[in-house]
DNA sequence: AACATTGACAACCGCGTATTA
DNA sequence: GTAATACGCGGTTGTCAATGT
C-alpha cells in the first residue's frame, strides 16, 4: 500500500483561480482562520481545489499584507546577500523581507534579479542544489514501509544532531567567554544581536505576522531608522557570515578538528541554519 | 496582421519532515 | 518502534501579455 495522495484529485479544479474562489477561499478563512486544516478546507469553504491549492492561493496571493509592488534595490541588495548567506531557502529568504514570498522572490530571483547580477559581473557563488541532493538520495519506491523506515532512520539522526547542537552550544558558550577577552569581536557578536533586534522590531508586528509595509516604506518613515536598520541587516550578515561561514569562526581550534570530515562539515552547515534561525526567532520576542 | 520569442508570475508536483495513531 | 497522514518547501512547468520580426 502507497503512500496516499494528499487528496483526491477526481473532481478538481487545476490552474488559475476565479474571483469567486478567492472570495470563497478569503470568507472561509476570514470567519475560521487558517489552522483549521488545509486538507479539509476546501471541501467546507466549497471549492473544488486541493487543499493544497488552498493554501498556495491565500499564501502567495490572497493572504492580507503581502507587498505585490515592484522590488526596492534595498530589497534587492537583501535578497543577494541572503541568498550568498543561505542559498536557495526561499521561505527564509522570505521570512526575512516583510510582504514578500518565497515564491515571489524565488520567481523574481530567476526570472530578473540572477540575469542583472550576471549583467553587472555579480553573481553569487553557487550552492548546493538541494534537489539533487535529493535526487542522489532518493530511492523509487512507493512502499510506506521502505519511506518510513527511511524517515525513522532520518529521526534518529536528526536527534543526534539535536544532541550535536546542545554540545555546540556548549561550545559557543565557551567560546564566548574567551571572545570577552577580545573586544572586537565581542562588538561584532553583541551587533549580531542588537542589529537583529533593530529590523525584525521594526517590520514585523507584535503577532508574529509580517508588515504590510514595503522595506521601502518602512525606511522612507524615519531617516534615522532607515540608516540603523539597513547597516544593521548588513553588518550583520557579514557578521555572521565571518563568524560562522569562517573555518576558524568562534570555535576553539582542537572543536574546529570535528568539522573536518565532510559529514561533520555537512553537520556543522545545518548547525549553523538552525542557529541562524534562532537568531532570528528570538529577536522577534524582543 | 500573423507568428515567434521573451519575461513575469501563478500554479503544480514530488519530496522531506513533523506529527499522530 | 512503525506506519499513516498532513503540511511546507523548492524545483519546475504552464499561461498569458508584451515585444520583436
Amino acid at each position: 500500500m502507497g503512500r496516499k495522495p494528499c487528496c483526491s484529485k477526481e473532481g478538481l479544479k487545476k490552474g488559475s483561480w476565479t474571483k469567486k474562489e478567492d472570495l470563497l477561499l478569503t470568507e472561509y478563512i476570514k470567519d475560521f482562520g487558517e489552522g483549521t486544516g488545509w486538507r479539509s478546507l476546501p471541501k467546507k469553504a466549497g471549492l473544488l481545489r486541493c487543499g493544497k491549492s488552498c493554501r498556495l492561493r491565500w499564501v502567495n496571493y490572497l493572504k492580507p499584507g503581502l507587498n505585490r509592488g515592484t522590488f526596492t534595490p534595498e530589497e534587492d541588495d537583501l535578497i543577494v546577500r541572503l541568498y550568498t548567506l543561505l542559498g536557495s531557502r526561499w521561505s527564509l529568504i522570505a521570512g526575512r523581507i516583510p510582504g514578500r514570498t518565497d515564491n515571489d522572490i524565488k520567481n523574481y530571483w530567476n526570472t530578473s534579479l540572477l540575469k542583472k547580477l550576471k549583467v553587472q559581473g555579480n553573481e553569487p557563488r553557487k550552492h548546493k542544489s538541494q534537489s539533487k541532493k535529493r535526487r542522489r538520495k532518493k530511492e523509487k519506491s512507493n512502499v510506506s514501509s521502505q519511506i518510513n523506515q527511511k524517515n525513522n532512520d532520518e529521526n534518529k539522526t536528526r536527534r543526534k544532531k539535536k544532541e550535536k547542537i546542545v554540545e555546540i552550544h556548549n561550545i559557543e558558550d565557551e567560546a564566548a567567554t574567551k571572545i570577552e577577552e577580545q573586544p572586537h569581536t565581542q562588538d561584532s557578536v553583541q551587533a549580531v544581536l542588537d542589529n537583529n533586534h533593530n529590523f525584525t522590531s521594526s517590520s514585523r508586528y507584535k503577532d508574529g505576522t509580517s508588515s504590510a509595509t514595503s522595506t521601502s516604506e518602512i525606511h522612507s518613515s524615519s531617516q534615522n531608522i532607515e540608516d540603523q536598520n539597513q547597516d544593521g541587516i548588513f553588518e550583520k550578515l557579514q557578521v555572521i557570515d565571518e563568524l560562522l561561514l569562517n573555518d576558524n569562526c568562534l570555535f576553539p581550534p582542537e572543536k574546529c578538528v570535528e568539522f573536518n570530515n565532510n559529514e561533520n562539515h555537512m553537520l556543522f552547515e545545518e548547525i549553523y541554519e538552525q542557529y541562524f534561525q534562532l537568531v532570528y526567532e528570538n529577536s522577534c520576542h524582543f
